[in-house]
DNA sequence: ACTCCAATTGAAAGTGGAAGTCATAATACG
DNA sequence: CGTATTATGACTTCCACTTTCAATTGGAGT
């Protein structure tokens, strides 16, 4: 997996006539290392921590990037922050989010898919792309 | 509906202990009388045009007041800006946005809300609320 | 009606995250 | 190697709020 996002994004370099460099290559081994989800924010620190002269602007240019290249998505929760998944090829899955602990968890639905492309097409609608998201108190919090 | 939400908002003011002010009086009918999905901003310049003493802060401190008093709530898709919609009593709706010319459409679907509650149970996961939105080109930005 | 005080207002300054600038440094490749 | 590009990082700007603060205004109790 982690092979293939490399590949995918080396790839991807090649073809735009981008450059490899070491920080990308240090963006990416964060990113992918990471837990899913993190913000531009929360990567940055993250590298900083092993990698002090790494700058804000590239992680936040660096992560564009793999958005273009397919290995990561850009996420919009309630916090204000933008957040990046790794993403799978073509690969979707919706979330739930908890508002103790801020954890996020995944699922898909096929059904659900099913049902939104129906109410899509009743108005002539045509979907591009969605996004559900259940907010409320997760498994543990409960406890 | 308009009288009712004017009402809830005045036992609201009432019951906080806060004060009835023309300026929250004018905001209110400008948001009642307006299109779902104002933007702070949007509505602003709405009011701005019959009373220009009105300033930025005030509505954006009064469509927070609203939201609290539950005449209003928040919402955020993809542009950047919160937007405010009625939010009648308890009703809930999702939404179909028009990537191409920014319309928001609603939809319910009864079905859909109880997937999700299978899913969130599945997991021990207690729902508080959700949002789905489908993102595409509307119906006359087809044509 | 008048007072007094807490609530409100509007202008302006402050925030935080995203996006843009630009001089310097690195990389790819002939 | 040498050079044309691209990338980097410190810094600035932008933007959508959010807070501050001095002046003003409701409205409960005279």
């Amino acid at each position: 997996m982690k092979r293939a996002m490399t590949k995918i994004f080396a790839d991807f370099i090649a073809r735009r006539g981008l450059k490899s460099t070491k920080q990308r290559d240090i963006i990416l081994d964060g990113f992918l290392a990471s837990d899913r989800h993190l913000s531009i924010e929360e990567l940055y620190l993250k590298i900083r921590a092993s990698h002090p002269n790494i700058g804000y602007a590239t992680v936040y240019r660096t992560l564009k990037l793999f958005a273009e290249a397919g290995i990561a998505r850009e996420m919009q929760f309630g916090d204000g922050q933008t957040r990046y998944e790794h993403a799978g090829e073509g690969e979707h899955h919706d979330h739930l989010v908890c508002t103790r602990c801020g954890s996020i968890e995944e699922f898909e639905n096929e059904t659900i898919e099913q049902l939104q492309a129906e109410v899509a097409n009743s108005r002539g609608f045509l979907i591009e792309k969605h996004r559900l998201e259940l907010y409320g108190v997760c498994g543990s919090c409960r406890k």
